[in-house]
DNA sequence: ACTAATGTCCTTTTT
DNA sequence: GGACATTAGT
C-alpha cells in the first residue's frame, strides 16, 4: 500500500533488452528484395510473423548505407506502441545512427510539424490539444446549447438525439474517410437518418468552437497536415524537402485522410510501405483495407513484393490461425508456411466460469514459469479491457507482477483531468472545456452559472478575475453559495498568470503543487476514495517536474500519455519480470512464447454488437487471427461456459463459443476441461452445420405468407 | 431559476 | 460505472 509513488518519465525511447533475433538469420530472398528496393513506390504485402518489422528497418539500414542522411528517412505508423517498437529495433540494428531517424504515429509528426510551421500559416503558437474525452465534453456543450438536450414533451419511448460521445465518432468519421454525414449516417447509424440535418448543424458548431476557442482535437492534427500540403506551396515545400524517404507499417490500418497526407508528402513516390490486409482492425476509426489495395493505382510503377513464409509460430498454432482467417470473405490471397516443426496443437480450454477461466489461467501460467519460461514472455490477451477484470484481481492477491496495456488510461481518471484542467486554462485561457470542468468542481456552481461564467470571460478577454467580480454591476449573479468558489478560482489562476509573466515563471510540477491547495480539498469533498486519488496526484507532479515546460508536458500528455498507474505490478519486485495483459489492439505486432486468449464466446468474439453486420463480423475475425498469430510456441484460448451478467444485477448466463471455432477450427485443437463440473456440459453445439429443418421459415410461413 | 440527487439505459478497440 | 434525462430540493 505505502508503496513510493512510481516514476514514469517523461516519454523518450524506452531501452528493451535485447531482442532474441538482435541479428538473426540472413533475410530470405523476398525480404531482402525489399530492403534493397530503390527509390520507387514499394509495398510490402506480408502476413503474420513475416518479419515484415525486420524487413523494414533493414531497409531503413540498406538507405543509409547508400547514403540516405538518418535524419531524412521519417518512419509512420499508426499506433504508439508500434512506433516505439519500430524506433527501438531500429536503433539496435543500424546503432547510433539511426537515432536521428525520424519517425512517430502520424498524429504525433503532425503535431511537431503544426509547432514548427503552424505559426506562419495563421495557428496562433498556444492551442492546445484536445483528447478524446476532452472533445467529447466540447460536442456535449454543443449539444446542450443547441437545444438539443432536454426534448421536453417527448413520449418516453420516441427515438433519442445521438448522446455527444456518437455525435464525435460521426464527425470524426467524416473527417477521417471524407465522406458526406448524411451517408455514414445512412450505412451505419439509420436509426438517425431523421436527424442527418441536426448531426450536421452540431459539427458545424462543434468546429466553430474549436477555431474560437484555440482548440485541435486529435483529427484536425492530419487534417491540418494535408492542408499546409495541399493549400500552402510555400510550407509543402519545406515539408516536403525534410525527408528523402518515408517508411509506413501496419498500413492496413491508415484511413483515407493519412492516404492524402503520403500522396501529398511523397508525390515523387519514395515511399514504402507495410502491411498485411488480414491484420486490419482500425475499420472504427476509418481505416480501410482500399488504402493497400488502391496502392499501386495510386503511385504508379508500385513494386509489390510479398512475404508468406512465418518465422514466429509453430506449425499447429499456424494451422489454426489459417483455419480461422479462411472463413474471411475478402483478402488477399497469401497462405502462410512455416518450416517449424513440431509443437503442441493450441488448447481450447473450457471452463466453468470466469473465475475458473482466472484460475486456469494463474495455475498454467506458473506451471509455465516454473519449467523456466519468464514472465514477461507470455501475456494474456482480451478483446476490451475490462474483460480482464477478474485476474488482475487475482494476480494482484498472489502478488504475480503485471503490465496492462490499453484499456482505461491514467488520464482518462476524473481527477487527473480535473487538475490538468488548470494548466490547460493557463496554458490556453480561451480553453472553454477546461474552464467549463473546473467551474463545475465549484460548490455552488452547475451548469447555468459556468456557462455564465464562461460567457463573461469571453467578454473580458479571458481575464480570470472577471469571474471573481460576482454581485457588481456586469458581474455573474449567482447563488451565494457559488460565490468563495468562483473567488479562490479567480484568485488562483490570476496570481499564477502573474508569476508566470514575471522573470521566473512557474515549473509545470510546481504548478501542479500551487493548484493542489485549491483542488485537494475538493477531490477530498467528492470522492470518499481520497486517499489513491492523492497518490495519482502526487505521481502527476513528479512526472510533471521532469519536463521542462508546461506547453511540452500537456502536449506529450495528450498525445503519448503514460501507463497507467493503480493497474500497474503490484509484486515485490516488479518491473523486471512480469505478466502481460494487453487488449488485443495493442498487442498488435509483438509476440510471444506463450499466449493465452480469454472469453472465446459470442458476445466478445464477435462483440454482440457487431454481430449483425457481416463486414463488421470480417473485422472480428481478423481480431482473434491477429491475437492467434501473436503466440511463438504455446497457445491457449479459454471460453468460459457461464457469463456474468451485470446488465440484469448478477444472473448468469449460459454463453456459446465464438462462432468463429467452428468444426473445422477445432480439429486444429486439442480439447481440454478444467474441474469436475464441466464434462458434461461440453457437448458443443455445432452452429454451423446445416440445419435439418429451417424453423424459422415454417413459422414464417404458416399463414401462407409469400 | 438553478443545483443536487435520483432514475434509466447501454457498456469496444486508439490517436 | 458513466452519460443523460428527470425529479426533488433550495
Amino acid at each position: 500500500m505505502a508503496e513510493p509513488p512510481r516514476i514514469v518519465p517523461p516519454l523518450r525511447r524506452k531501452v528493451l533488452p535485447p531482442a532474441p533475433d538482435r541479428d538473426g538469420p540472413p533475410l530470405n530472398a523476398a525480404q531482402a528484395d525489399a530492403a534493397s528496393h530503390g527509390d520507387t513506390p514499394l509495398l510490402i504485402v506480408a502476413g503474420a510473423g513475416s518479419g515484415k518489422t525486420r524487413t523494414l528497418i533493414h531497409r531503413v539500414a540498406a538507405l543509409i548505407r547508400r547514403g540516405v542522411p538518418a535524419g531524412r528517412i521519417l518512419l509512420l505508423t499508426f499506433t504508439r506502441r508500434a512506433a516505439q517498437e519500430m524506433l527501438t529495433r531500429c536503433e539496435r540494428l543500424v546503432g547510433a545512427a539511426s537515432q536521428q531517424v525520424q519517425g512517430g504515429t502520424f498524429h504525433g509528426v503532425a503535431h511537431r510539424l503544426l509547432r514548427r510551421f503552424g505559426p506562419s500559416a495563421g495557428l496562433p503558437a498556444d492551442f492546445t490539444i484536445l483528447d478524446q474525452g476532452d472533445a467529447v465534453d466540447l460536442m456535449g456543450l454543443t449539444r446542450s446549447a443547441l437545444g438539443y438536450g432536454d426534448l421536453k414533451g417527448a413520449p418516453r419511448s420516441a427515438p433519442r438525439f445521438p448522446r455527444a460521445e456518437t455525435l464525435l465518432t460521426v464527425y470524426s468519421r467524416h473527417v477521417n474517410t471524407g465522406r458526406p454525414i448524411a451517408d455514414l449516417l445512412t450505412d451505419e447509424w439509420p436509426h438517425f437518418t431523421a436527424w442527418a440535418g441536426d448531426v450536421e448543424r452540431c459539427c458545424a458548431d462543434y468546429v466553430r468552437r474549436k477555431a474560437e476557442r484555440n482548440l485541435l482535437d486529435y483529427d484536425d492534427l492530419l487534417l491540418s497536415w494535408a492542408l499546409l500540403l495541399e493549400q500552402a506551396p510555400p510550407i509543402a515545400a519545406q515539408i516536403r524537402a525534410l525527408y528523402d524517404h518515408v517508411l509506413v507499417d501496419e498500413y492496413q490500418d491508415t484511413n483515407p485522410l493519412q492516404a492524402r497526407i503520403l500522396r501529398a508528402l511523397c508525390p515523387d513516390g519514395r515511399l514504402t510501405v507495410v502491411g498485411d490486409d488480414a491484420q486490419s482492425i482500425y475499420a472504427f476509426r476509418g481505416a480501410s483495407i482500399r488504402n493497400i489495395l488502391d496502392f499501386p493505382t495510386t503511385f504508379p510503377g508500385t513494386r509489390v513484393v510479398t512475404l508468406e513464409q512465418n518465422y514466429r509460430s509453430t506449425a499447429p498454432i499456424l494451422e489454426t490461425s489459417n483455419a480461422v482467417i479462411s472463413r474471411s470473405r475478402e483478402r488477399y490471397s497469401k497462405s502462410l508456411w512455416t518450416e517449424r516443426d513440431g509443437g503442441e496443437a493450441p488448447w481450447l480450454v473450457t471452463v466453468r466460469d470466469e473465475r475458473a477461466q482466472t484460475e486456469f489461467v494463474v495455475g498454467r501460467l506458473l506451471e509455465l514459469h516454473e519449467q523456466g519460461t519468464p514472465l514477461r514472455e507470455m501475456a494474456v490477451l482480451v478483446r476490451a479491457g475490462y474483460l480482464s477484470a477478474d485476474l488482475e484481481i487475482e494476480l494482484a492477491n498472489r502478488r504475480i507482477p503485471y503490465e496492462k496495456w490499453g484499456g482505461l488510461k491514467f488520464l482518462e481518471a476524473a481527477h487527473i483531468k480535473d487538475l490538468l484542467a488548470f494548466l490547460r486554462v493557463l496554458e490556453n485561457p480561451r480553453d472553454e472545456v477546461s474552464w467549463y470542468r473546473l467551474l463545475r468542481l465549484l460548490p455552488g456552481v452547475g451548469d447555468a452559472t459556468a456557462r455564465g461564467a464562461i460567457d463573461l470571460l469571453a467578454r473580458h478577454a479571458w481575464e480570470p478575475m472577471s469571474i471573481g467580480a460576482v454581485g457588481e454591476p456586469g458581474g455573474l449573479r449567482v447563488p451565494a453559495k457559488a460565490r468563495p468558489g468562483l473567488a479562490a478560482l479567480a484568485a488562483l489562476l490570476d496570481g499564477m498568470r502573474r508569476v508566470e509573466r514575471g522573470d521566473r515563471p512557474h515549473g509545470p510540477g510546481e504548478s501542479i503543487r500551487l493548484v493542489r491547495q485549491l483542488y485537494d480539498p475538493l477531490l477530498k469533498a467528492t470522492y470518499d476514495d481520497a486517499p489513491p486519488r492523492l497518490a495519482d496526484l502526487d505521481q502527476l507532479e513528479t512526472i510533471a517536474a521532469g519536463y521542462p515546460d508546461r506547453t511540452t508536458f500537456l502536449a506529450t500528455l495528450a498525445l503519448e500519455p503514460p501507463a497507467n498507474t493503480q493497474d500497474l505490478a503490484v509484486g515485490a519486485t516488479g518491473e523486471d519480470d512480469a505478466l502481460i495483459i494487453s487488449t488485443i489492439h495493442s498487442a498488435k505486432g509483438k509476440e510471444w512464447d506463450v499466449v493465452f486468449v480469454l472469453h472465446a464466446s459470442d458476445g466478445v468474439f464477435p462483440m454482440a454488437r457487431a454481430a449483425n453486420d457481416e463486414a463488421q463480423v470480417d473485422e472480428e475475425r481478423r481480431l482473434l487471427y491477429v491475437a492467434l498469430t501473436r503466440a511463438r510456441h504455446e497457445l491457449m484460448v479459454t471460453y468460459p461456459l457461464h457469463s456474468y451478467s451485470t446488465r440484469t444485477g448478477g444472473d448468469f448466463a449460459y454463453s456459446q463459443l465464438s462462432r468463429f471455432l467452428d468444426p473445422g477450427v477445432r480439429r486444429t485443437m486439442q480439447r481440454v476441461t478444467v474441474g469436475d463440473d464441466v464434462p458434461e456440459l461440453l457437448a458443443l453445439p455445432d452452429t454451423t452445420a446445416a440445419p435439418v429443418v429451417d424453423l424459422r421459415a415454417l413459422l414464417r410461413g404458416q399463414f401462407g405468407a409469400p
